[in-house]
DNA sequence: GGTATAAAGTGGGAAAAAGTGGGATTATCT
DNA sequence: AGATAATCCCACTTTTTCCCACTTTATACC
């Protein structure tokens, strides 16, 4: 399981460390310190603009989730969709794992498309984790607010 | 397999390397560094233009490929249509082989039709591998961004 | 609460690998 | 024959990888 917000810094190499706690979960939970990572959903904004992060995947997970794009566990999405969601966040997955200080390199073409130069955000998701520049993530940060859903009677039922 | 994209140059002599890790992606898989390279599948714009770059497939995976649309395995496509493809991926595909510093040649005709000047991308998609000019690229991620599934259910189950 | 100790995170150098550019020779096409 | 393209070779630049040392943060213990 992932938890928890961080801060870290990405260096001129494009190093990082995955955060202690994060990387704790990915062994304990799966068992495996291997990943992938990719791009993230991107997240539109009202003005039409988007951002778009990174995202880090146990490695079996990533392996399922493969599968099951390019198999037929895809109705509901028309084929220009499924492209899109192909070439988006499929292809540009890479294996990753973390040296023995804990530090992983990502990969420069992701690097560049979320947009990372030094101050990121690690986001555990309990799934999955994502990886997000600090400028990019205070947008989302504040479209979600604008989002929130204050007057749900769901988040009631959720005891929210 | 070939996961992820890596941004790459061509000279004027219509070489280029293959990215290491394609490479690898291409031996360790497919057991044969040879392959052949033809046009991509074209993408159509909204504004009814087209965009298109190449593919390479590993070599018995494009035998078979070829076995398959000249032989009875293509019903549901009209003898236009089969001639299309025909005329367009089969036809100009070439057979290649990395040399020993993991350089290969581009034909002119496919260079031309793919617009591949200078700065390109490789892209990798599993079983294949697409190489655009990073002009065309962008025009395609641009209409992948718009094609997005932001809303869509089917993502959430894939757990993306 | 504060200090000692351990763990986590950061920066940079050196070696290796990957990627790039260009010349010279040979082959191919018209 | 001349032009264009392919092949081979080598040298150089950039990127990646590996290693070590240092700083900062967290943890434990008194």
């Amino acid at each position: 399981m992932f938890r928890g917000i961080y801060d870290a810094i990405i260096d001129t190499k494009g190093r990082t460390s995955l955060p202690a706690r994060l990387r704790d979960g990915l062994v304990r939970t799966f068992g495996d310190e291997r990943f992938f990572i990719t791009n993230s959903k991107p997240v539109f904004l009202p003005d039409g603009s988007h951002s778009s992060g990174l995202a880090l995947y146990p490695y079996n997970d990533w392996l399922e989730i493969e599968r099951q794009v390019t198999s037929s566990a895809t109705e509901g999405l028309t084929s220009a969709e499924l492209d899109a969601v192909q070439r988006w966040i499929l292809a540009p997955a890479v294996e990753c794992t973390a040296d023995k200080l804990g530090r992983f390199l990502v990969p420069p073409h992701l690097r560049k498309t979320a947009d990372l130069e030094r101050d990121i955000v690690f986001i555990g998701l309990f799934t999955k984790t994502e990886i997000w520049s600090q400028a990019q993530w205070s947008k989302v940060r504040l479209q979600d607010v604008q989002n929130f859903p204050v007057n749900s009677s769901t988040l009631t039922k959720l005891r929210l």
